[in-house]
DNA sequence: ACCGTTCTCCAAAGATCTTTGGAGGAATGG
DNA sequence: CCATTCCTCCAAAGATCTTTGGAGAACGGT
């Protein structure tokens, strides 16, 4: 009669942990951590049939991590809080630090033709730089993701764009580019393909969501 | 091709999601947070058979989140490191506040007859009454919990042998209570039954979970 | 009212997970 | 070297999850 309670307290808490325990779960976090997002604008970042991203968002709901929002016809989710941001962060960092096969498969994923792992730059770092105003800062994400939240003084240069802004950046002081997260691969391919053009570029060694998560501010819109 | 290396980062990344999915190797977590334990140890105390406790602690360890240590025919398992503890008291964290049915299944557990919520003891509190010296700190977990760690100055008398303490807790200065966490119904219980018996008694708001995460002292023994 | 868009719900097939008893492996002690 | 203890592995049944296409609901525009 207790029991029960017991297992019905472990049941409601599997259901959150159950919401963390599916790889296409885990690709639309990844994404709504980078702000709200329509169910067709989640399908077609990553890759999935509408009525999958669908499903997996009641699931997301159920476990409460996500909220809707809607407009019109169509519907806004958006992570429950920062604190699912963060339990997402934490469970990435251990999984990473924990699991060869983890950290394994995320070089494979960065590190594709081979590591150019020079001039990283740190959140702290950044941030001295962006004070003084001597850095130029790219945001290398898709327009929606930049427009839902960046680092105050960054410009959206999405991956796609970069080869026109060679020219301009030639003469520019230090640029560094930052993507979504450690997790994300556009910030490297940006950087090598800025350092093919003869731009030297460093790269900021997490993203956006580690931004957010140590409550540094962020700037939304144009 | 890269699209497909993204995919295998994120289903190593679900092989520790998944392992925080189920509600009967959740059970295991909290145990193994308390210390080391056998395998039909865990299954004892978890009540479930001994297959299955071996099944999930399989799917633990092949996420790296508990490690073994072999002695005799008999092998104990341990998280792998505090960071796991942090990781599953982040969850339980995150799910207690977002989703109401984990909050009121909860209530449903501890509260069993009523709420007897007077004289919480925060951990702040109460390691200024250690440091005075004023205080009865009572653990009521199982012996094999409190050898494997508890709070200094801590005495272990399990729920079975609060019976035969109550003379001496009677003349005892504040008693105060505390077992696993904050999803453990032990404390709970002990304050009603001292209550009962006419000894007041406080309880620890948490537990030994939350004590070793915060990174205080823990005693391990006798 | 009707249509197009966007999303959710449904049903069914296929995949994966969980539980179980029992066989078998590893270590110990007589 | 045999018996015992403790654990893991195996196989099979049952339960649960995932994916899919298509029906239908909510909404805005005409």
């Amino acid at each position: 009669m207790n029991e029960e309670r017991r297992h019905h307290l472990f049941d409601e808490l599997a259901v959150v942990g159950k919401a963390f325990g599916s790889p296409k779960r885990l690709e639309l976090v990844e994404l709504l951590a980078q702000g709200e997002r329509t169910v067709d604008g989640l399908a077609r970042a990553a890759g999935m049939g509408m009525s999958t991203v669908s499903a997996h968002l009641q699931v997301l709901k159920l476990a409460n991590l996500v909220r809707t929002r809607r407009d019109g016809t169509k519907v806004f989710y958006r992570l429950a809080g920062d604190d699912v941001a963060h339990l997402y962060a934490a469970m990435r960092t251990v999984a990473r630090e924990r699991s060869a096969d983890v950290s394994q498969a995320l070089e494979a994923y960065l590190n594709l033709p081979g590591s150019d792992e020079v001039g990283l730059v740190t959140r702290e770092e950044l941030e001295r730089m962006l004070a003084e105003g001597e850095v130029t800062l790219l945001d290398v994400r898709p327009p929606e993701e930049y427009l839902a939240g960046h680092i105050p003084g960054a410009r959206n240069t999405p991956l796609g764009t970069l080869d026109s802004e060679l020219a301009g950046l030639r003469q520019a002081p230090t640029v560094v580019a930052y993507c979504r997260g450690s997790f994300c691969v556009m910030a490297h391919d940006a950087v090598r393909i800025l350092g093919g053009a003869g731009v030297e570029a460093r790269r900021l060694e997490d993203g956006m969501l580690e931004w957010r998560t140590a409550g540094l501010p962020v700037e939304a819109g144009a």
